[in-house]
DNA sequence: AAGAGCGATGAGAGCGCTTCCACGACATTT
DNA sequence: AAATGTCGTGGAAGCGCTCTCATCGCTCTT
């Protein structure tokens, strides 16, 4: 039996050892590990004596063969552009998620379907099981993912609203829609009465909702919502955007940009084009994950919480993990709030 | 479209099955999944066709127990503050280690070891060879857990140059020093005499290592090396210390700041105190990941690719573990490299 | 022509764990 | 008093895979 001799790995202890030390039989020893019901006081005592002296671990391939279960949760990023990566979000996101999972023995898979195989790679890994569940961050994007995802049946749950097929998916969102009717609400009551907005991708639902919520707010003014110019989320963007804003409506006196990087575009045109900011022109941003407290002047924005999303997002899984029967959906919504700084 | 199996668990084809399908014997079979040495092409190829039709995986535990192998890694975080989270250098290692290990059936486990437990937690799912290998990532601060990594005996390549142990620990790392000395060397050929550098934390290899690079330079050119201001990498400490420069120093005509953001602070610094750049003081940065396009006058900086050395330090990694004789250790260091825009 | 050598093969023994099941030793009911 | 439950326990059967080893045809020597 002797293990390969050149192995370089300490023979770990085994359940079998732990059983020997502590007098008991190995499926008593399993019993005691595993939350020790059906275990007297003395075996329980003793098992865990022997797992402390051995400093014994349970090894996880074998566990997880017995089981079915692989104790692990993907963090599932489509598409990882640039973008994606270096947004604040992300970082935010992942430090939410790994914090939620911290009490927890569950491990962190991260699995960045690369933009070349369509996730071909990541749909494997997922549809064979290799993970209990999985998170799957930011999926705004109508790539198809979501359907195929949604159809292995795994436990799931999106970080913002699925584009599609939002009624048989779980996921966590910030209300974007009452994210955009705040903002505006707060560039109304200020005076501003000729107000625009720089949106966000069409095919994304947070933008779709920002727009939405600029349009009730305006509407229930009794303003006119026709001044729509659209970006990207990008600085560069919205800085087109706001030229062309300035070009069809020189009267605007107030900008709702769906994204903080757009806003500080809008700022700097704004400021190139010799309006004050705010006494001419007031600005709204969207998000506050950084950018916005160093921008000149210092931006009004609506702040969403990503730690706080990544937090509920994982709780939801963990739970739908828990139990027995078919997962439920459930929806999370978080309320975003309104950060009043120089600029409206 | 399909309708979503019911099923909670789906039964994965196994090994056995795909045996029988080829009409060959399970370890024929397992052979012929594995590098297909020792099987003749027919069973080869029936046992592909076989595991074509069935749509077969490979269970990962059950291998994982048999081979004493896991088929993972760790990427490793110590202290997941929030700084080291929205930078930008992380995002790029992320990306850099997920594509390099793309072509590779190697899982990313992410591991941030909590300021909490001392990183406890993450010390025992190392020890306890949970991974085949671990990175660990811009590993600078000296807090112990460059021993305690080393000492698991586990396959291990830094990012960044450890501050201890640097010689029996591999790692992938940008020459520091160098770059140091090329942006210092920069500002004395455009005819700067008076060069301070805006420091990073002592505690830190690349601080250090670019602090020595800028001495080196001047040394050579035979100038001052005495206007030395420590700052922490972030744009405030660029901001103060370069006020406190200004104070101490009013002659400076050149600053080395040894981060982009800190040189972001030390523009807005000198702008207000009515200092031309580069025509009064020259500065140049160091980073390069996405801020230094964006400052006003856009920065000139020492571009390190942390991608490059993600891709590195996977390689090494990947390298480590496929070798069957004991670790060998490794420095790999890469180039800096000048950016040229218009603050210097 | 016979032994040696070699590549392909399958039987089977684990890898370390969970869990079903049967079995005693009691405590509780009729 | 016997019959029924309850509880802790250990034996043993897997979970799905890899890998050693013996075997079996071959071809290649001499």
């Amino acid at each position: 039996m002797t293990a390969r001799s050149s192995t370089p790995v300490a023979d770990m202890p085994t359940l079998d050892k732990v059983a020997a030390l502590a007098g008991v039989s190995r499926a008593t020893a399993s019993r005691a590990i595993n939350g020790g019901s059906r275990v007297s006081p003395e075996a329980l005592a003793a098992v865990e004596q022997a797992v402390r002296t051995l400093g014994y671990t349970p090894n996880r391939a074998a566990r997880s063969l017995a089981t079915r279960r692989t104790d692990s949760v993907a963090l599932v990023v489509p598409e990882p552009n640039e973008r994606v990566f270096t947004d604040p979000f992300f970082s935010d996101w992942l430090r939410g998620v790994s914090a939620a999972l911290d009490s927890t023995d569950l491990q962190l898979v991260l699995l960045l379907a690369r933009p070349g195989d369509e996730g071909a790679r990541t749909m494997r890994y997922l549809r064979n099981r290799h993970v209990d569940g999985a998170l799957v961050i930011s999926h705004h994007r109508d790539d198809g993912l979501t359907e195929e995802i949604a159809d292995t049946g795994l436990p799931v749950v999106f970080g913002g609203r699925p584009w599609s097929d939002a009624e048989r998916i779980s996921y966590v969102d910030v209300d974007n829609r009452e994210g955009g009717r705040i903002a505006t609400q707060a560039l109304i009551e200020r005076g501003c009465r000729r107000i625009a907005t720089v949106t966000g991708p069409a095919d994304m639902t947070a933008a779709a909702d920002r727009l939405a919520g600029w349009r009730d707010a305006l509407r229930r003014a009794g303003l006119e919502d026709d001044c729509v110019v659209q970006g990207d989320f990008t600085v560069e963007s919205g800085a087109r955007a706001t030229a062309e804003l300035l070009e069809s409506h020189p009267g605007v006196d107030g900008i709702f940009a769906a994204s903080d990087l757009m806003a500080t575009g809008a700022l700097s045109v704004l400021t190139a084009r010799g309006r004050r900011i705010p006494e001419d022109v007031a600005v709204v941003g969207y998000d506050d994950l950084g950018v916005a407290e160093r921008t000149d002047p210092p931006l009004t924005t609506i702040r969403q919480s990503a730690t706080e999303m990544a937090r509920k997002a994982t709780e939801l899984l963990l739970e739908q993990l828990s139990r027995e029967t078919s997962p439920s959906v459930k929806h999370e919504i978080l309320s975003p709030q309104l950060i009043r700084r120089a600029s409206a």
